[in-house]
DNA sequence: CTTCGGTGTCATGTA
DNA sequence: CGTACATGACACCGA
């Protein structure tokens, strides 16, 4: 028992000692504390289910459905999503202050998915919590600037914002909680790590991971991120007065926000807390995890092997990483905000609307009342204006001559449409409203329809050729079509365009008021089915043209929207992968200096720090595949001992 | 000469 | 049932 207590002494010493030289502050993106809350949930046990239910949400409600379930890019995508949703929710990122929103909001994120099994000592811990400057530090856990201010009263430290909590104790312990609290960085990082950049820290663990291990990947990282969060140890009683004595922790628990402690809490924990409240130990020195001993609870433990550390601080990864990364990050909010708002696609309503108003304007209230008669009567619009020398023969045909623009008009995508020769000829025929070439726009270059500004009553025939010549001969013999030409051939007193355009009421008047022969009749008929499906043939075109438009420009947001979700990967992946390179290294650095029964370090080969579902950690012997394995690993050592 | 885009026309389906 | 409309398919024309 004596030896296992100096051992664990020796090696608490050590740690404390390895912890202050290592050093290694670790920089990440602060939202991804908010990504990592759903992995605490599964190392959590019984609350592990709810991991699964972020994506599958998010599959459900946000644009999950434009990807592919299977797609590869699907967990980014949501990820990036939710991290877009949690921006948007509060606003641009851009603005101080919506920035430290974002910061609450995020660490909020965090407690809420924190409360878990484990939160069974959250007393004790708050108990040892409520010490003066209780209040300003949960301000520092949500928000950098307080841990910034803290920073300030003791710049001598010089150990970043996180070192706040230790400029409250004694000088001789300073630099060693401080290091312990950037070491456990890291590993609060990854706690938060969902199972997305869990597997993205597979990914680099797995190319940082020493070739030796057999190990698979998933058990390397259970492993691995936890190893810290707490370690059971048997017979460690007078452990407490020495944790006390040092007060290694006492500096850390200030920086350990409440629910951090929830997280790492467990039976050797609230039992620590308990006898820290039984002695005259101040507020501030308050230990969160206290080295006890539990008895034979934790069989798999080499006694003496393990170090008690229930608790360690995991909001000052927070403080630490929140200032630095944020900005980092911040481009990629930006970025992904400002594009998620351009997606919106409101620019387009101003100039849409602009037209719209423009186009009311200028339309004769008669003319919008046209738009909605399904025959498209046009009014009187041209009878107003001094048209052609015809005018004058103006009569009730006139509203079918105009009603052909309005009749054509199926959709308001005519306003935009490219004005044909019709239209610029009669414009220039007839000035009319403009309403009449911004809604009327069939294009319709039938050169009747020039020569006919004046909508000739259907009982008068009136000759085009005259009326022609004002526009001149040569436009008129060029464009004539061919149904004009078989109605000039058939004596109809009617150009195409009024054939088209009249209402059917008038056009059956037409047809039965004027004696017509039955092969007059079907021309009639034919040619006015055939202008209303020319332009109809061009309504259905153009539609056709400002729906690839369309698809196209949906195409080129979307590459955009990949291009940026694939830097936001780029991005996650190489911040895994930095966090479980230090993690590793960390791991095994606290392995080599624990020491076995026989006074000698763990071998990292063969030992490796589990997290447990209660929270504590525990040194574990790595436990090879497969039987075959292991014996031949044993059976390879004891040959390289023999060699030795 | 071929290719391609625009256009008109027909057939068909739908409201 | 007739009409209007939409749309695919085909043919024609001109660049």
């Amino acid at each position: 028992m004596q030896i296992a207590k100096k051992y664990f002494t020796e090696g608490l010493i050590q740690l404390t000692i390895l912890l202050s030289l290592i050093g290694v502050r670790v920089d990440i993106d602060s939202y991804l504390s908010g990504y990592y809350t759903p992995l605490i949930e599964i190392n959590l046990g019984p609350s592990s289910a709810y991991i699964q239910t972020p994506f599958h949400n998010l599959r459900d409600t946000l644009d999950g459905y434009s990807v592919h379930p299977k797609c590869p890019e699907l967990d980014y995508f949501f990820a990036s999503r939710r991290l877009l949703d949690e921006v948007r929710t509060l606003g641009s990122p851009r603005f101080p202050t919506q920035l430290t929103a974002w910061l609450v909001h995020q660490v909020s994120a965090s407690n809420r998915a924190d409360c878990g099994p484990s939160t069974s000592n959250n007393t004790d811990t708050s108990s040892g919590l409520e010490s003066p400057g209780e209040g300003a530090r949960d301000g520092s856990e949500h928000l950098p600037d307080s841990g910034q201010e803290v920073c300030q009263t003791t710049p001598e430290l010089g150990q970043g914002p996180c070192s706040a909590g230790a400029s409250r104790f004694s000088k001789e312990e300073n630099h060693t909680q401080v290091k312990e609290e950037e070491e456990t960085a890291p590993l609060i990082q990854l706690a938060h790590s969902s199972t997305l950049e869990q597997e993205s820290l597979l990914e680099g663990i797995t190319a940082l991971s020493d070739p030796a291990r057999h190990l698979p990947p998933t058990i390397d990282i259970n492993e691995h991120w936890s190893n810290l969060l707490s370690l059971s140890v048997t017979d460690l009683d007078d452990l407490d007065s020495l944790v006390t004595d040092t007060d290694i922790t006492s500096a850390i628990s200030h920086d350990v926000s409440l629910h951090d402690a929830m997280v790492s809490g467990s039976g050797a924990f609230g039992v620590a807390l308990d006898r820290s409240d039984a002695q005259p130990v101040s507020q501030q020195q308050r230990t969160l995890f206290r080295l006890e001993s539990t008895g034979s609870s934790h069989s798999d433990v080499s006694p003496g092997m393990a170090l008690g550390l229930a608790a360690l601080p995991f909001a000052s990864v927070c403080n630490l990483t929140g200032n630095e990364s944020h900005s980092a990050v911040g481009g990629c909010l930006d970025e992904a905000v400002f594009d998620q708002i351009n997606q919106l696609g409101l620019e387009g309503l101003d100039t849409i609307d602009n037209q719209l108003m423009g186009c009311l304007e200028s339309i004769n209230p008669e003319v919008l009342e046209d738009l909605d008669s399904d025959s498209g009567l046009s009014l009187e619009s041209s009878s107003g204006s001094p048209v052609s020398p015809g005018s004058s023969e103006m009569s009730s045909s006139s509203s079918s001559y105009c009603e052909d623009e309005c009749g054509a008009t199926g959709y308001s995508s005519d306003v935009d449409s490219v004005p044909s020769k019709g239209i610029v000829d009669y414009t220039t025929w007839s000035p009319v409203d403009l309403s009449e070439s911004v809604w009327h726009d069939h294009s319709y270059p039938s050169p009747s329809f020039f020569n006919q500004p004046s909508v000739t009553l259907p009982h008068k025939s009136i000759k085009e050729e005259p009326l022609s010549d004002d526009d001149g001969p040569m436009l008129e013999e060029r464009e004539l079509s061919r149904d004009e030409l078989r109605a000039r051939a058939m004596c109809i007193p009617f150009s195409v365009l009024q054939i088209v355009n009249m209402p059917v009421e008038e056009f059956l008047e037409v047809l039965d008021g004027h004696g017509f022969s039955p092969e007059q009749v079907t021309l009639l008929r034919d040619i006015r089915r055939r202008g209303k499906n020319k332009l109809a043939a061009q309504n259905c075109r153009k539609r056709k043209l400002d729906a690839i438009t369309g698809l196209q420009e949906e195409v080129e947001r979307l590459q955009a929207q990949r291009d940026r979700l694939l830097r936001e990967k780029q991005l996650t992946a190489k911040t895994m992968g930095a966090v479980g390179q230090q993690i590793k290294q960390l791991t095994r650095d606290v392995l080599a200096r624990l020491r076995d029964e026989s006074g000698q370090p763990l071998n990292p080969e063969r030992y490796t720090l589990l997290c447990r579902a209660n929270g504590s950690v525990v040194v574990q012997p790595v436990r090879r595949p497969t039987v075959s394995t292991a014996a031949g690993n044993k059976t390879d050592k004891r040959k390289k001992e023999k060699k030795q």
